[in-house]
Formats: C-alpha cells, sequence, structure tokens
DNA sequence: ATAATTGCAAACACTTTGCATTTAT
DNA sequence: ATAAATGCAAAGTGTTTGCAATTAT
C-alpha cells in the first residue's frame, strides 16, 4: 500500500492509507461518499474533500480506475487485472458485478493506433433486469 | 425521427424532433447543455429541462447511448451500430473518438450469463495523450 | 525547512423537481 | 377530453476550491 502511494510519488499519510484499504476491501467500485462513510463508521476521522483529493490524484497516476456510475456518481477501484464492470438496469437502478473485463487486449490495440498511453477505461453496460422484464419495465 | 419516437411511445412534439435531429447529426457523444446551445443557435428556442428531460427518457427506453464523460457530465448518441467512444487524456483532458466499439458480442454473452436484456453500455478509454507523455504528465 | 497535504466552509456545475400552462393524441 | 409534455424557477447532489493550519519528507 506504502508502494502504491510510493509508486505515484505522493506522500504516505494516514488518511491516503485509510483511503487505499477501504478501497481494497471493498466489493466492488466504490465512491467518495461511500468511503468516507466506511470511515466514520470505523471511527477514522476525515474530511471528505480530503477524500476527493485523494482518488482523483491516485486515479490521474493510474493507481486506481475510475468508474462513472449511470447515476454520474464516479467509483473507484484498484487499477488491477482483476477488477470489475457493473451491468445497471435502466429501469430500477439496480447493478450486478460483471466477473471479468473485456477490454484489456483492446487497450492495446488502441495505443498503437492512437499513440496514447492507455491507463484505465471506464466500462457499465446498461440493460434491464429480469425482474423489471417480467413486470414490463414498470418501476 | 417520428419513428424513433413511435417506438419509444412518446408523443411527437417539436422540442422532441429539435433534440433528435442535433443528436443525430452532431460528430459524437453530446451533452444536454450542448444540445440546448445548438438549438439556441438555430433560434429553436427550448427549455433546458425538456432538453434533459428528453434525453433522459429517450435512454431509458433504448433509443439513446448514455455515456458519461470523465468529468461526470452524461452525453449522448443515437443506439446504432456504429456508435462511439471517448479516448480522454487524464492529465489534459483532450478526447479524441475511437472508431469503433468492441461491446456488441459481450452484450449477448452477458445476456445470457444474467438474464438481464442488454439495450446499451458507456465505455470511455482513459490514458495519457502524446503530448501529454512528451511533456512527463505536466499540464 | 519547506513543500505537500489536510480541514473547513463556501462555491460550482450538472441535473432534477413541483407546479401551472400548453400541446399532442 | 385527457394524459403527456413543456417552461420556469427553485432545489438537490456530487464535486471542487481558496486559504489557513498541519504534517511528511
Amino acid at each position: 500500500m506504502e508502494n502504491l502511494l510510493k509508486k505515484a510519488s505522493l506522500k504516505n499519510t494516514k488518511q491516503r492509507s485509510y483511503i487505499l484499504s477501504v478501497i481494497m476491501t471493498s466489493e466492488g467500485p466504490i465512491a467518495a461518499e461511500e468511503i468516507y462513510k466506511s470511515l466514520l463508521n470505523e471511527n477514522k476521522k476525515i474530511n471528505l474533500s480530503t477524500v476527493y483529493r485523494t482518488i482523483n490524484v491516485l486515479s490521474e497516476k493510474g493507481v486506481l480506475l475510475k468508474t462513472i456510475r449511470e447515476d454520474g456518481t464516479a467509483s473507484y477501484q484498484l487499477n488491477d487485472l482483476s477488477h470489475n464492470h457493473y451491468l445497471t438496469c435502466c429501469v430500477c437502478h439496480s447493478s450486478v458485478l460483471m466477473d471479468d473485463c473485456p477490454i484489456v487486449e483492446l487497450s492495446e490495440r488502441i495505443s498503437k493506433e492512437t499513440g496514447y498511453k492507455v491507463t484505465g477505461h471506464s466500462l457499465q453496460l446498461i440493460g434491464v433486469c429480469p425482474n423489471c422484464l417480467k413486470n414490463n419495465y414498470k418501476k
């Protein structure tokens, strides 16, 4: 964890390690407010701005992968090979996590085509869940 | 265009057709505010709320594909086979359009696995553009 | 020592909502 | 006729920012 911070050339503060540990133990991509509340629950005092600033810098540095949910809130997870994406129902807004990511190969191809160094991505599938299908798209 | 509205069982109002025509002639995914300004430029009077309400309902009905940009603003395009995705630089926030979409096949597989009817997706690659690479990630 | 980070409060930007009026079916 | 859509203004929500105080190197 200190490694991650060093790699990003960021100072190792207790707030940052709190934030990282929440992200690392989270089931899926997690939003700023959720990180914040999770820390308050553990009696780790922190300011919400600090959470925002930290996840921003970490995702700019490529440590975190930023995914924006259908409602526009940003969520974050470690930028490793085993990260997840959501499939979200556009009727009832429920989500399921998909268990793999199809973008890895694509990234390399696009890198060559554009000259960009591709460091991450945001992917989310939208659909209608079985339940809403059954109820004819009624909420 | 009236077809699209009928398919979504929505009334055919002039505001809606204005909005659709802007989206159809746009280069890539376009945001609410941009649609709004584009219409004002053409002296088509419309309210920003109407734009928001229209694109929301159209994307819920699967007519539009909603993509959320790295800054959290939602952008919209027709949900057809030839839609585009962005590759955005996380340092200077410049974007390029990628010229195809790798998600079509994935969608079918996920449909079978989850029971969801997959109606769309949001994909965006994040990276560092050639220029920012050259400047060592400095803005 | 000093440059980076944090907390706080205030500002911001995008988006949504309630309600009265207008419009398409 | 009536249910849906629009305009307006006001509120909401997630996020960012300026600045003084604190902290890691």
